[in-house]
DNA sequence: ACAATTCTTTTTGTATACAATATTGTCTAT
DNA sequence: ATAGACAATATTGTATACAAAAAGAATTGT
């Protein structure tokens, strides 16, 4: 049964302009302008308030008084926190995924880097993006964590923190994910959990000191 | 130098309404009559709905197509969630001050729980509480991760597990307390976060196995 | 040339109006 | 009495209008 279409104008328009912020159409830092996007989306500017407001509570906009809407512009020290946040999050889920997910949902998760070997051929370094991108979703969802997932799902945090790549090599994080797979098989919840912030904390430094020259 | 007052009027809603959800006065899962409360608070019903829209991205609010906002209720399922959430989340922020944090700040920590002694004198249940939310808070705060303390001050998901008092009694969590804190001063910052996580994991188990009865 | 000031233009924040939809209440037939 | 159909009412979601504030342009004075 597929369900009836009943959506809401102001809906539509925050899925567009959230889009349109994942997609580089929106740049960080950049002024939204009411009249225009309105236009552009065919609707008055009552709901393109409303979603606007909406993702002012998610972070994804920031509204500055009497100056309007502007897309949120992470700072430096907001993405090393959100390495920290990742690794709270992840960490505990993770810890969730090796106490309660079902052999089959640990075997998914342990699978995600298999066939990769280092050096990575040509072409496997996008693959390699990829697989981390799902080995990191996979945990959430199988923590069984239903606000975990939906944080990571509504809120800018989490996806900002992927927005300039990977910061590491593959030749770094390869065995790193390794460990983890390895201590979450063994059902080493406590293990688990260690390896995946000190994962994130690693990712950090990297990041902190990239910064300084 | 005090800040100019410019705020604006969604804005000065946005905090009556939330107030009003911390106070009670809008209770779980009752409906969000927009005339009526425009009317209450003398405005019209756009800076309410620029206000109700914010809440919904911040989870306070749940906005349900064409049947209007209701005030956001958490089941039992996601409260269980949130022990874990507050687990990571704080398990990160004592490891992070315990690794960076000011002697200064540890021992204000620490000091939270000073002149308990169990059992509880009379009125020392209600100090309790209140030592209980300061300690927390203090970590947060020390942990000088700004998204962390952003998350805890703007949304729903953290308040909300404070809404039905503490879960277990003192003479469970002090010492859990106590241990935390003897790991945080001698700067063991893996051992303060497992003690953390463990400490909230445990609050859930009592309120899960609280629900089945 | 440049700074300060005034005037325009643009764009926001808010109010109000109204059509579409959901809810409630009434009536009728079984 | 109960269930269903229909009408009346209440509320939402959206559009439009406009005053007030900010940004930008033109003008003046130094």
């Amino acid at each position: 049964m597929s369900k009836i279409e009943n959506k809401i104008l102001t809906d539509l328009v925050y899925e567009k302009i959230k889009t349109m912020i994942d997609d580089g159409v929106l740049l960080p830092g950049s002024k939204v302008n009411k009249a225009e996007l309105a236009e552009m989306l065919g609707v008055s500017q009552t709901p393109i308030n409303d979603a606007l407001s909406r993702l002012a509570g998610e972070k994804f906009i920031e509204q500055k008084s009497r100056q309007g809407y502007f897309v949120r512009a992470f700072s430096d020290a907001e993405l090393c926190a959100l390495f920290e946040v990742r690794g709270g999050l992840e960490g505990v889920a993770i810890r969730l995924c090796a106490e309660n997910a079902g052999d089959g949902e640990l075997r998914q998760i342990a699978s995600c880097f298999d066939g990769f070997s280092l050096p990575l051929d040509e072409g496997g370094y996008n693959d390699y993006i990829h697989a981390d991108k799902v080995f990191h979703e996979k945990i959430l969802a199988f923590s069984g964590n239903i606000v975990i997932t939906e944080m990571a799902r509504t809120h800018g945090y989490l996806i900002k923190s992927n927005q300039k790549g990977l910061v590491r090599p593959p030749e770094e994080t390869l065995p790193e994910h390794r460990e983890i797979i390895a201590a979450l098989l063994a059902r080493d919840a406590g293990k688990a959990q260690e390896f995946m912030i000190r994962h994130h904390l690693r990712s950090r430094d990297v990041f902190k000191a990239s910064l300084r020259k």
